[in-house]
DNA sequence: GAAAGTGGTTTCCCGAAGGAAACTACCTTG
DNA sequence: CAAGGTAGTTTCCTTCGGGAAACCACTTTC
């Protein structure tokens, strides 16, 4: 008696695979929350303000992470016209949907430390 | 004038950020999410159960993964006194934990695809 | 006694991720 | 005209994640 090949092959959960696939490529990589993270809190940024916020990060990645993200319109790149040129990176109206997650990512992050702390 | 160091030094971010790299480090990797589903959905699983239902997962990964799963409490492990002897693995109260969080990643997912399906 | 099913481990290999440092380019201030 | 600030890009190098395939040990069935 050979076993079933898939069992959860039903379209339901193949969605939701798909689903939550889309979602971690999306957020995947090192920096990626930390940059959106700094950017719900504070309002527009420059390049620079957001390496000197985030503890870290070089230059390479910032850039990088910051396109693939632009991409994915999560965050807006504005190029200001100041005497120093600058460019303003902020959080888009879409990019702010996903605060809800961004907030049980935290909650269970902290949870997790207090039940390790706990436990101890 | 020399710019501040860092402004998101306010111990709240550092918390939450904290918070967000312990979540993200736990269900790191291509897999442990797709397992903590599939023991989700199906009450537990054997090891072959789980390599079937987990579309192109390879024998050392899902015994990797299940071992980190297991080391952080989220999976239990348990070996039966079958005739042919059989493992099974179930998701732990404290791995149910991770269904809303897992619910928002699954959301956002779907209504990524929404989104861009109907912006094309 | 070979085949097939249980639950893995080991080895070998590759490509992607990410860090450090140097470099570019433009503008302002001293 | 050197210094320092803006915003990146490029190169080089190392590490890590993950896949394929072989192998192991034990048991039941053909």
């Amino acid at each position: 008696m050979k076993k079933k090949p898939v069992i959860n092959a039903t379209p339901v959960c193949q969605i939701r695979m798909q689903a939550i696939s889309d979602t971690m490529s999306i957020l995947s990589g090192k920096w990626k929350l930390h940059i959106l993270g700094t950017l719900i809190e504070g309002n527009t940024l420059g390049f620079m303000d957001l390496q000197r916020e985030i503890n870290g990060i070089g230059s390479k990645m910032l850039s990088k992470e910051l396109q693939d993200l632009e991409l994915n319109l999560l965050v807006s790149r504005t190029v200001m016209d100041t005497k120093p040129i600058t460019v303003a990176y902020a959080i888009t109206e879409y990019g702010a949907t996903l605060s809800p997650l961004i907030n049980e990512l935290t909650k269970w992050g902290i949870e997790y430390r207090q039940s390790v702390h706990g436990s101890k």
